[in-house]
DNA sequence: AAAACATATGAATAGCTGTTCATATATTAT
DNA sequence: ATAATATATGAACAGCTATTCATATGTTTT
């Protein structure tokens, strides 16, 4: 990368006068910040928490596990959403289950699930 | 509601046999459960934080404060997307800034945003 | 084995989202 | 005032998403 032009920053290759207020901030976060997978992998699970059918399915979790039958009656909507909603959560490991008989409890995964819900749910009611 | 038909049970009027295993626990929370709008309000906060770009923003702020250019710099896209981006972290509450000359200067909101991004970077971690 | 039940899944579609491009606004320097 | 800089904004388009409908799978009951 060119070094030393006239008037532009080495730093900042795409403007000339601009970026040289936090230069130094600017080169000591760059090689710490979060890498473009971590923030993929980070929005994906944020996109399943993304949908009001999916945060409604997880506050009812967190009053303990339930099958699919019982979420469909409190979320009130059709079985077949219900299920796809359950299948991202499952892939984005925001709930489990288990067998029992005909039917399968659904139930939240870990403590992050909880956390999360309840930070974003404080952070809307301020 | 009708109260006592034959097979079907009251609380689940959709279907005959189902729900029965769990009717105390739907009794318990049918009215405790987030209302309809909270459950919009939260799913649109995780909404703002489940893009890419959007989280590498965010990320980057952890760090300190800085202008549009030096998180241009940092994440690697147009100025144009950057700012398109800020807005709706704005709007979400989740990002605030100070002008300061021709520069703005972006911050994270409050300390719930740390928060949910520490909890989903733990999440994805594990 | 057949029927009923509980849940999952695939396809289709309407609606939403993020980026880009062009341009506008606000501030500072000349 | 004019030019340059820093950022915001509107329109447009491609790609993604959530629901619905129809159907498949797995389990229990008869």
């Amino acid at each position: 990368m060119a070094e030393d032009k006239e008037l532009q920053c080495a730093e900042c290759p795409h403007h000339i006068e601009c970026g040289g207020k936090n230069i130094e901030l600017v080169k000591r976060l760059a090689d710490k910040i979060i890498t473009e997978e971590e923030a993929y992998y980070v929005s994906e699970l944020f996109k399943s928490l993304s949908d009001m059918t999916r945060v409604r399915i997880l506050f009812c979790l967190l009053g303990g596990e339930m099958c699919v039958c019982d979420i469909q009656e409190l979320v009130g909507v059709t079985q077949s959403a219900v299920s796809h909603q359950l299948r991202t959560l499952k892939q984005a490991g925001l709930v489990k289950y288990r067998r029992e008989g005909k039917s399968l409890y659904y139930s939240i995964a870990d403590d992050h699930v909880s956390t999360m819900l309840a930070t974003g749910l404080e952070h809307i009611s301020e």
